[in-house]
Order: structure tokens, then sequence, then C-alpha cells
DNA sequence: TGTGTTGCGTTATATTATAACGAAATTTAA
DNA sequence: TTAAATTTCGTTATAATATAACGCAACACA
């Protein structure tokens, strides 16, 4: 079976959790990289697209990046906020407000499989700073 | 003042309409190319910007794309929803959902400033398509 | 052990995006 | 009106993100 496999996607969420931010796939890279020089994007591409298909961890769209998921999210979307001072990104649920965007786009016949809520702005302890200095 | 770049931008923005689906700034840029061969990727983001930032454009995260906006949204957050088999985008708006989102990241401390809400699926056609088959 | 199948590593390349710099247009001040 | 300052643009070059394609290794099963 996938051995080596998922001896990539362990490490990954291993570096993705250890680090806590959001990381780019090349970010990844070049951690896996001081273990096992000799390894390729694809491998962790690949390895990404089995973690996030798994819920383990959250592409960011609009970041071209990847974060560890806290597991709040069991299946649901996750709302993303995303701190552009610090780079900050928490997970967020709120099952209603998603069913309530499915439910808008279905007056239109549209079927939502997957939801991309990602939000830009400040967090509280930017926003406290910014008032502070 | 800068006329040169206004008229990239007029020029981007009637292929984006002409074309009614979201290109990538490749496409378009292939556009451009057929009446200004010499063009270069960055006056192609540079322009798109500038667009986006007037509301004129559509930036879509998940697609690494562009579209032209309906008008629909007048300064208000954009829902896309995004038909992942025909491609077809639909701009929607549905402000008590946005400003709900906004308010439960704001109990947190989050001041939301720009949101990214891109729905994937099945358009109405493509679904009757499926079940027709 | 041989044969089929799956999935992985690797090479190569495609796609998306921006840094940096020089030239042109515009503005300002004399 | 022209010289200096400023802004914006075109251009070259390169950076950053992502995937196609292929061959080998691992496992499955007879």
């Amino acid at each position: 079976m996938g051995k080596r496999g998922e001896i990539t996607q362990e490490k990954i969420l291993s570096v993705l959790k250890a680090k806590g931010v959001a990381l780019s796939a090349y970010d990844i890279l070049d951690e896996l990289r001081e273990g096992s020089p000799k390894i390729a994007p694809p491998t962790i591409y690949r390895a990404l697209k089995v973690l996030v298909d798994q819920g383990h961890v959250h592409r960011l769209e609009s970041l071209n990046a990847f974060i560890a998921s806290t597991g709040k999210t069991q299946d649901q979307a996750s709302i993303m906020s995303i701190c552009d001072d610090c780079g900050i990104v928490e997970e967020n649920v709120a099952p209603k407000l998603v069913n309530d965007l499915s439910g808008i786009l279905g007056k239109t016949g549209f079927e939502a499989h997957h939801h991309v809520i990602e939000v830009h702005g400040r967090c509280a302890s930017c926003d406290d700073e910014g008032a502070a200095s």
C-alpha cells in the first residue's frame, strides 16, 4: 500500500502543525528537503491533495497556501479569517451561514459542492496595536 | 494622465465582457496580443489591478482567473458561483449573509476588510444534462 | 515466481505573477 | 518654455506556483 506516500503526508502534516501558520507548497518543500534532499514538487502536491481531501489540511485559495486543520470543522465548510497584517489564519465554522449560502444559490438551480470562504482583514491583536500607536 | 494604461484597461474590460467567461491573465494577454504583439504580462496585471480595485472586474481566487463584473454588486461583496462542469460563473449579492459573516468573525475581534466567497458546484443546466442522460 | 495494477519519484515543463529598471508622459517651478 | 521632479508605463528578466508524463518500485494475486 501507499506507504511512501503516507510518510510524506505525515511529515507535511507535522510541519504544518508545528508551524501553525499558512505555508506555501514550496515552503513545505524546503522543510522536507532538510530530511530528504531529493524530494520534488509533485510529491508535495500529491500528498497535499490527499491531506486536503481528508480534511486534515485546508488550502487557502487567496494565498496559494496551506494550513493544518484544527479539527473544529468536521466535514463542514470552514470559514477562514486571514489577518493581512500578521498573517494569522483562524478557522471558523458557521453551518447555518453556509447552509444559507447554498440556499441562495440553490434558488437559481445551482448545486453547491465546495465552499471557498476566506475573509481578509485585521485580527484583534493587530487591531489593538494599531489603536495603541 | 495615464492614457496608455487606460487604453489597456478598456481593451481588457471589453475582452472580458465579450467573452463573458472567466479568463486567466494569460488568456487576456493572448487576446490583446492580436492587436499589439509586444504587450507583456506586467501590463496586463497592472491594468487588471486597477479594474479590480474599481470593481469593474472580479478576481476568482480559486481559479486564478478574472471575469467582468455584471454591475449587480455595487461596492458589495460578491458571491461567485462556479460550475465545475461548464465553467460558467455567476455573480450574486447577499448583503445580509456577508454582514452575518463579518459579524461572526467580529465576535473574535476580527475586522473584515475583504470577502472571498466562491462556491463550486454544478449549474442548473449542467445538472439537467446529468439527470437527462 | 510471474504478471497485473497501483502509486510513487523524478524529470521536465507549464502556468501564474512580480521585481527592477529605463524611457516617456505629465507636472511643477522658475 | 524649459529644466527638474514625479509618476506611470513598457520591457526584460526572473520568481513562484503547479502539473504532465514516464519509468520504476511496491504490492496483490494467481
